[in-house]
DNA sequence: AGCCTTTCTGCCAGCGCTTACAACATCTTC
DNA sequence: GAAGATGTTGTAAGCGCTGGCAGAAAGGCT
């Protein structure tokens, strides 16, 4: 089934049908109705890869994020895809579930899609891959990962300010032993976010850390949290990297009979919905994703009416928000 | 960027390229070193449209959820993803959010694309669109829709059995009237699930029970809770069509200071992984999620081999899963 | 050395579509 | 009614890759 068997049935040219489906409005409008009808009637769909390839681009954005089971990331993709959409542009996904194997074939998947823009919304980006991708002239946005250069946008929140805020909140309850949950792709050698939750702390001689990581789901949540717990150091409060390993974390100090925020406070980042639904509701940063995922679609998709590029560097600052996993830690003496 | 550039580098021709890439093992060591070499100097990366164009073949099969925020979709993926992968498949992924119109464009989409096979995890099917599938001569798999044919497969969960377990549990432990929580797309006229809890309550004389519908998303089910609780009707048992409306129903309640399973049970459905973490731990049925996920990519895929097609019909019976969101009745008037 | 296999490699015809460019049809205008 | 402007359609040259076929190279024998 192809142009030719529709250009036959409706007796007009494939260049014809071609300007049909492209909505071409030179075509007479006898003509495309004939068209249109024996489209119909042959149920024909265009293939498109033969379309991209003859017009040598496609209309096609390609989104890989590192975890899609954690609805932050979810969340991001959901805007870019709707934003997407509504101009008229595909959107194929891919998960690299933190594996930088599964990275590198990613991308070079999608090079190989030829993609109209790329974003990367994933912790690890090895320097070569950045390169590699600058040089493929494909408009790429990262997210917290590399440095903007031509046709490279950055966004970034600032992740180090959000830790701050949280360190600080906890500090003021009376908080001195800390513990930080994160997740195993944030164990690597040059860490940011890790390093960020130590640096935070170290600001305050007062205060004391120590960290446990696991896989980033919530049963990575709870058995970091075991893990650190089962070391002898006794926190009184619990600062997870994400909100999800914080509601993994939730269960395990249930379990233990440990009272939240009796007993433990804890906190979670990103303001996923679930955070507001666990119990106890988290107190946690913010990260306005829907923000994130426009913004993504802005610097690929070039609209229009619209000017070309945004800026080549978006920073983005985070606020607290607080609910009921956090209070004071006195109340453990009680 | 093409294959005659590596092959004029490489000092040979397209073709030779082209089997280096397909690893066709007749080209000779020295050949293929050198075309290696040229790839990897230009950092090449073959045209996916092109190859599937010439090829007539795309090693890609489609996936189309409902709604993928729902991990219960995600988790079928997942597998489906990782089974593809290890087959050497990719797999392009489309959300419908319900919506008959996304489910409609999600389809030809997948056709433009020439997919090798294609999963419908969904809960609409229109029966042209099943009509259409079938004659595109594409292997497809539906998940609780349809029925089998010619390259179509089906996958159903005896859901009307999963809910007569939950009803009969909450019968023996008392409870008389009875709430279901569903979501918007179970609301049309002939509406499997919602019919399915209907029945199973309606086999017991003494059972009485009323719905209310919302959003499939944790918001969703906390909504729709909010609205049967304000028409009245007073139950002591929720029955969730899933668990993450499970999970939302728990939050209203718990703002209104109903307690859980004191004052009310609730019940989900899936088992999925939050339905352990949350609180308290939700009663709920389990379905096979990882299974289901082999099923479609054995019978879209033709592995090497074992036999091509298995059934053309598989039927799943889910399993109560008992935890702490469930209780006698009774103990509301103590 | 000469002949026959067995490898290996190059040539080229598509795959289904887009897109100049050319060709034809239809109007205008004087 | 002819020339020119305008509108509409057809022709054909690719887009980058694969795969069948045939020719070239290399190796094995007598």
């Amino acid at each position: 089934m192809n142009l030719e068997q529709v250009a036959r049935r409706a007796k007009v040219s494939t260049a014809t049908v071609s300007r049909v489906l492209n909505n071409a409005s030179v075509v007479k409008n006898s003509t495309r109705t004939r068209v249109v009808k024996a489209i119909e009637e042959l149920k024909y769909y265009p293939n498109l890869h033969a379309r991209s390839l003859a017009g040598g681009k496609s209309r096609t954005i390609g989104v890989i994020v590192s975890n899609l089971e954690n609805p932050f990331f979810f969340d991001i993709y959901k805007t870019i895809e709707s934003d997407a959409h509504a101009r008229g542009y595909e959107v194929v996904m891919a998960n690299t579930d933190y594996r930088s194997e599964q990275l590198v074939s990613s991308i070079r998947l999608m090079i190989g899609r030829r993609v109209a823009g790329l974003a990367c919304i994933v912790s690890e980006m090895a320097p070569e891959l950045i390169e590699e991708l600058e040089q493929s002239r494909i408009p790429v946005v990262f997210y917290d990962v590399g440095r903007p250069r031509p046709n490279i946008t950055n966004i970034r929140v600032n992740y180090r300010r959000g830790i701050e805020k949280v360190v600080d909140y906890l500090h003021s309850l009376g908080h001195r032993k800390l513990g930080f949950i994160g997740h195993h792709a944030i164990l690597g050698p040059i860490n940011e976010r890790m390093k960020a939750a130590m640096d935070a702390v170290a600001r305050i001689p007062s205060l004391e850390v120590r960290a446990a990581a696991d896989a980033d789901t919530l049963e990575g949540g709870r058995q970091a949290t075991r893990a650190l717990l089962a070391s002898g150091f006794a926190p009184t409060a619990l600062i997870c990297v994400n909100d999800i390993m914080a509601v993994g974390s939730l269960r395990e100090l249930r379990e233990r009979g440990i009272g939240v925020p009796r007993d433990m406070s804890v906190t979670g980042f990103d303001n996923v919905k679930l955070s507001e639904f666990c119990y106890p509701a988290l107190t946690t940063v913010d990260i306005p994703r829907e923000r994130i995922g426009h913004i993504v679609c802005d610097s690929l998709v070039p609209r229009p009416g619209k000017p070309p590029a945004a800026d080549p560097e978006v920073v983005i600052d985070p606020e607290l928000v607080l609910r009921d996993s956090t209070g004071p830690a006195a109340a453990r003496e009680a």
